[in-house]
DNA sequence: GACCAGCATTTGGTTAACCAAAATAAAGGT
DNA sequence: ACCTTTATTTTGGTTAACCAAATGCTGGTC
């Protein structure tokens, strides 16, 4: 509905910054390894305030582009130039992900991790998982939303994958695609029972130690989803 | 060499901001969608700066886990307090990702971005990829280090995939990777043909469309750092 | 009584000044 | 001539004051 009011172009000041150190970066004169002016510099020759570049800074930081080292400067981090020009573009763009790729990446991630799972799970994590799927279950019986239940279920699948990094990519996607249901008002109320069953079907085959059956029965828990956003697409591709 | 100095435990302020806002959220009375204290009240409850505190809702979100709307105030955006309480925990941890996990995730991930390569290419992508190739193997031949070249390679087939969310999570943990390698001088200079080699034939598999041949030979080609990074981990343990 | 204009307060955003650590330059001693 | 030591500058980090927008309140008007 109020979709139409989401494509207010906002061009935050700091992407702005960032594009401009791109092109500083790119221009040349900055191989990795040798550090960048100071902030004052830069915001003096951008024209804005320092605090912007101070977060343009962290943003780049936090993305492993850069390294600032306190009282002494920051210094661009070990990947290439070559490299950074595809990659900043895209960290700017990295919120506007499509539907389509964020479900089908997301059925990659939960179907290595559940393969996974099933390889590693300790006693531990089969209680865990298990807390979880009552709780889904107990929401469901009582006719509440159960969205939050149902990710956690698929977290503590993560955690017993063993993957540290798998998690945490998983963990990244998880609000866009939270987003994304809401918006898309994936999330009716029918069909309650049946991932229920899954799930459930999902767990016993990581208590199995069964990762195969574990990946298939993911992939097809999420081939629901997986089809919707073919649709989504398509329907999409007309506008 | 230095990685005995690496564990000094920098208990950096923000994150210790952010894991009082986790304990505050979880204590109770803050619902998803109400808006939490504002920043003064928050960093003299805590007894920081404003500005740190402002930091940490700035990491909060870049996660998606909050939504600050200027002169307004900031409120917690739609996910859950269940699935927050373990994934707060874990936004402090996600740089200090396991070398194993690392790697484990990647070959995931480039096998899959090399599958929907092979299906979804045009042949735009394919003067990229054969670009990025021959610049790979300029770099290799005059005897420099061509690791930017490589994953420039790796980045162009991820863009050939049509899936941004699978290039942007590459994006997120190749510099990690990068990083690894370097600290553990996994890059040394032997076998310098034999990428080469196994880059060349990976990117016939997807020119010629064959999604199992190329996803196969970029397993083949990850391999070795996937037993590589196995041994690491064995040695660590001992540790 | 309902509604709206106008004011005061709240709140995130911004600026400028200041601080301490680090790097650099300079001076002095060997 | 070289190394050590010290003083100065540079640099990221921090604090406090200020700004503009947004919210809530108040009083008046219809």
């Amino acid at each position: 509905m109020l979709n139409n009011l989401e494509r207010i172009k906002i061009e935050k000041p700091v992407d702005k910054i960032i594009e401009q150190l791109r092109s500083l970066i790119i221009s040349g004169d900055l191989k990795p390894g040798d550090k960048l002016p100071p902030e004052r510099k830069l915001a003096e020759r951008m024209g804005v305030g320092r605090l912007q570049v101070r977060d343009a800074i962290r943003k780049l930081e936090f993305y492993g582009i850069v390294k600032t080292l306190p009282q002494s400067g920051t210094i661009v981090a070990g990947l290439g130039i070559s490299a950074l020009e595809g990659l900043i573009t895209d960290v700017l763009k990295i919120e506007q992900s499509d539907f389509k790729s964020l479900v089908e990446t997301r059925v990659i991630l939960e179907k290595q991790s559940a393969y996974f799972a099933a390889l590693r799970r300790t006693d531990e994590d089969i209680v865990e998982m298990s807390n979880a799927l009552e709780a889904y279950q107990a929401n469901i019986n009582s006719g509440m939303n159960a969205v939050e239940e149902d990710l956690l279920f698929h977290l503590k699948i993560a955690e017993a994958s063993k993957n540290s990094v798998l998690k945490s990519l998983m963990m990244i996607i998880t609000p866009d695609i939270v987003n994304s249901f809401i918006s898309l008002e994936v999330c009716d109320d029918r069909n309650i029972e049946k991932p229920l069953d899954e799930h459930r079907r999902i767990l016993q085959c990581i208590i199995n130690q069964d990762a195969e059956a574990a990946a298939d029965a993911m992939q097809e828990h999420l081939q629901d989803v997986l089809d919707y956003s073919n649709q989504v697409d398509l329907t999409k591709s007309k506008k």
